[in-house]
DNA sequence: TTCGACTCGATTGTATACAAATCGCGCTCG
DNA sequence: CGAGCGCGATTTGTATACAATCGAGTCGAA
């Protein structure tokens, strides 16, 4: 049995947003999306378990649909399977949470520079503009809206750049950024300090490369620093509660 | 129904290889190895048609595992899933490969100039043995194995810098360039250029950070600009022969 | 009382059956 | 003779049934 084939589609994928997830079906993405949510946003905390059926009631899917997301999720490195087991929230070890602040330290500095060169006033406005609505999270208390504002601000510096391959890594690397804080992180005052980043976007505004470069690696360890690197409690959740309204949430701007 | 969970397990998964896909279970695993391996090493063209059930004769195994393994390929962006249309090997748009090498020359030339600073005479050394081996895979005209040595090489830099984050971005895009390649490559020319690795150990060895980030720039632009980035023909191929072999060579040393 | 082994329940792993969608081919009609 | 349409075969999408594995609780013995 020899299998021949041609390819009818050449770079049709191209198109597609570049930052999802590569799951087969509509319903899969969707649980995806709604449980990274829910992670990034300290709603489901780490080592919380995702069992799939609960997840297929959840969902109203079956638990073909839920392994899916639940693999995805896994190669993100957001969730641990454990064979025979289960999948659980992504519990990062310290020597991971290190190496997810080099790579940003890495990766962003790389970017601070490149974007300082190639800004334009009207992206700094954007910048500034996400920096108010950051300002306003934080006031607010809403603390949900807060990691995934700074999370933004982060990423919108990166799509500056115009390159999917390097921003769709920097997006994987915020997220379980979150994941770190929220499992070594103490107290409300682990987010992004804003004044850091308004910092930035002046030496990116002046074009001064090295100094934005300087100000992101100082804002990322002055972040690694205020961790709290011993093992942390277990906690508790239900499941239901924290994903259905995450489920509502996400339902309406899916597409 | 309100689900309640601990955690026991806390950070046992960062002992695990760190570079391998988050599939469950060994076999799937395997599968994608194979595939990943007959890729990278340009037996499967981009475009080839992956069909679940010829895979699943191919390894022995049922559907269900080989959609496993393909899912996670397409999480790393080697295979593009059609929906109802199924599996192909990527074929990277001009674009994506234009930001494949952009993310390489971002990230290399930041690991050169880090790894400029820490690198010992022993691990020059390992990097020269690395060399040799590459040279001598080159001038027998074995072609997969030169392919995968100069990623190998590539690889080997950022592995002095003990950050498994990074190095599994870097691994990553090691991939998506030898896809590239074989989409857009012409001729045997475009594997790396030998004496460019040589002259970027030299840079390392003597510890010039910025002569190395310049050499990986040059070395990536060199290989980058050697490629004719017209579409290409669509390739024919029979997975059987070319997965059955790969399936042999690795099937012993999987643990 | 404590340690150990065993059994039972619950959850995941895998295979398979069935439904749905796509593609290719042949037919008809302009 | 070519284009458009519809049908059939093939392939994927999804659900479900069954098997395998793990963990917790229990019972018993030292």
């Amino acid at each position: 049995m020899d299998i021949q084939s041609r390819n009818h589609f050449r770079s049709d994928h191209s198109a597609r947003p570049a930052l999802e997830p590569a799951v087969r079906g509509a319903r899969a993405t969707q649980i995806y999306r709604v449980i990274l949510e829910a992670i990034v946003e300290h709603r489901l905390p780490p080592g919380a378990k995702l069992s799939e059926e609960a997840l297929g009631e959840i969902f109203g899917a079956s638990r073909t649909i839920v392994r899916s997301a639940l693999q995805a999720l896994a190669h993100s490195e957001i969730v641990t399977l454990a064979r025979n087991r289960g999948a659980f929230v992504a519990a990062p070890s310290v020597a991971e949470a290190r190496d997810v602040f080099s790579g940003r330290k890495l990766v962003e500095t790389a970017i601070a520079r490149e974007v300082a060169r190639i800004i334009e006033p009207r992206q700094t406005q954007a910048l500034h503009a996400l920096l108010l609505q950051e300002h306003a999270a934080l006031t607010s208390g809403d603390r949900g809206a807060a990691i995934r504002l700074s999370g933004d601000f982060h990423l919108a510096v990166a799509l500056l750049r115009d390159d999917g391959v390097v921003t769709a890594f920097l997006k994987s690397l915020i997220s379980r950024t979150s994941l770190v804080i929220a499992l070594y992180g103490r107290g409300v005052a682990s987010t992004c300090g804003h004044d850091e980043h308004a910092e930035f976007v002046n030496a990116l505004a002046a074009h001064d490369g090295e100094r934005a470069a300087t100000v992101m690696i100082e804002h990322l360890d002055h972040i690694f620093s205020d961790l709290d690197l011993r093992p942390r409690d277990d906690q508790t959740v239900d499941l239901g509660a924290v994903l259905r309204s995450g489920l509502q949430c996400s339902d309406q701007p899916d597409r």
